[in-house]
DNA sequence: CAGTATCCACCTAGATACTG
DNA sequence: CAGTATCTAGGTGGATACTG
């Protein structure tokens, strides 16, 4: 069973790959997420917080699709009160590459703006 | 004056540089149309017809909208018909990295789910 | 603590038609 | 050739309230 979207063809050689990787890490939340779990396993609430103005609705909501990606995994103790833990998987830890680059251009550029703004 | 959309906070420290790097080349055809311009000037329709199914007026926007982030130049020619070609700036120049990261990941992970598939 | 359930505004993106 | 205009479906993401 392939884990791609069925409604996507990928037919766009030979861009295919980029967007392949943008459809999983893409929109406003995912690579966030990714990028907080890059060295640490972390809790749902912790993460709520480190993310800042997400809502409970949507982190759950992305981290079940990054779950189906294979991206990250989910561990459930049976304790009380309840804890969850996510981490990458190490498909997810191959992303690293990838996520690393994409906060070293943003360093970057948000850096030149600030420079920018204040002239 | 910022090239920050003004809605955004980018409050979410330290994940922020991921996020404002995935604003600006996320969504379903940035990221495509940098890819295809890393190594050329392309004018508008084989643009169109290389990204196959983007309709002329997704396109026209995501380039407006690349433009505007100032990675892209738009250079019209004063001929008939008209000629429009499309680069990449300096600032998007620096992206190529970036995008080489997404695709050679997108390209390993196509790979994979296809051996998969075969399996 | 770690979620669900509901409801809803907005935006993205496609279809189609038209134009300087 | 390189766009714009209009209309619309569907998805994304937010607000709020509730629960095992």
């Amino acid at each position: 069973m392939s884990l791609l979207p069925k409604r996507k063809r990928y037919d766009c050689a030979p861009g295919c790959p980029v967007e392949a990787t943008l459809d999983l890490i893409g929109g406003k939340w995912k690579g966030v997420i990714l990028y907080h779990l890059l060295d640490e396993t972390i809790r749902f609430n912790t993460l709520s917080r480190r993310l800042g103005s997400i809502t409970q609705r949507m982190l759950a909501k992305q981290l079940r699709e990054l779950e189906a990606a294979g991206l990250i995994r989910r561990v459930v103790f049976a304790e009380v009160p309840p804890r969850v833990e996510y981490s990458l998987s190490p498909d997810g830890e191959s992303l690293r590459p990838v996520i690393l680059a994409l906060k070293a251009w943003g360093e970057t550029r948000l850096a030149m703006l600030s420079q920018q703004a204040a002239e």
